[in-house]
DNA sequence: ATTCTTTATCGTAATATTGCAATATAATAA
DNA sequence: TTATTATATTGCAATATTACGATAAAGAAT
C-alpha cells in the first residue's frame, strides 16, 4: 500500500495526471514561470533565482522534464532548458474542454427551465 | 527537511501548484472526468466507478474539495458533490497564458529572423 | 428505538517526495 | 595536465501521500 494504483486507471488519466503533478509543487511553477520570462536558461540560473540548493533545483528539473514540460539541449558544458509547448498545450485542451462541457451544461440547464 | 518550503514562493505560485497537484493523481482526473459526465453524483457512485476503497475516495474527494475543484452540498444523508467552475477557469487562464506567451514570442522570433 | 445507508475519520503500513551535503561527471579554461 | 565551471547523482533524514480496515457520525427508513 501507499504507492498509487496507477494500472487501474486510463492513459488519459495518468497522463493528466503526471503532466499535473509536475506542475504541484511551487518551485516547478517558478521555474514555468521564470523560463516563460527568458525562453530559455541553464540550471545555474534557476538556482539564482530561486531558494532552493543546486541539487534541488536539478531534481525538481528532472521531474518537470519527466513530464514533458521542458526539454533540455547540451549548450557546451551546460545545459540549456526550455518550455515544451506541446504538454502546455495539451493542458490547455484539457481545460478548455472541460470549461466548455461545462458552459454547455450550463446552457441547457437554463433552456430546460 | 522533506517538507516544501511554502512560505519562499509567492501566493500565485502557491495557488497553481495547489490546483495541480489535486490533480496529480489518475484517481482525482478520473473523478473531475466522472463529475464532468453525471453533472454532480455522491461519493457512492463514485466508489463503485473506481477500483478503490470508499474511504480512499472519499480521502481523494477532500483534497479535491481542498483544491477547491469541487464542491459538495448536504443532500438528506448523502453529499452532493459537483466540480467548482471557478477553480477550473482559474486553470484554464493560467495555461492559456502560458500559450499565449509562447506564441507571442515565436512569432517575435519569426520577426526578427 | 432500531436498523440501514452514506460519508468521514482514525490508525497504520507501504511508498513517495522534498531538500541538501557530499560527491561524481563532463565539458571548458588555464 | 590541472583547475574551473555546470549539472547530475548518491545517500540520507524529515515529511507527505496513498490505500484500506475498522469505526464513528448522522440522517433516513422501518
Amino acid at each position: 500500500m501507499g504507492a498509487t494504483k496507477v494500472e487501474n486507471f486510463t492513459n488519459k488519466h495518468n497522463a493528466i495526471a503526471l503532466m499535473a503533478k509536475a506542475l504541484g509543487h511551487p518551485a516547478r511553477v517558478a521555474i514555468i514561470d521564470y523560463l516563460l520570462k527568458v525562453n530559455s536558461c541553464i540550471c545555474g540560473d534557476i538556482v539564482n533565482e530561486l531558494p532552493l540548493a543546486q541539487p534541488t533545483v536539478s531534481q525538481h528539473l528532472k521531474e518537470l522534464k519527466n513530464a514533458g514540460l521542458i526539454k533540455g539541449s547540451i549548450e557546451g558544458n551546460s545545459i540549456c532548458y526550455c518550455i515544451d509547448e506541446k504538454a502546455i498545450a495539451r493542458l490547455q485542451t484539457y481545460f478548455d474542454n472541460i470549461s466548455i462541457k461545462l458552459e454547455n451544461k450550463k446552457q441547457l440547464l437554463l433552456i430546460i427551465k
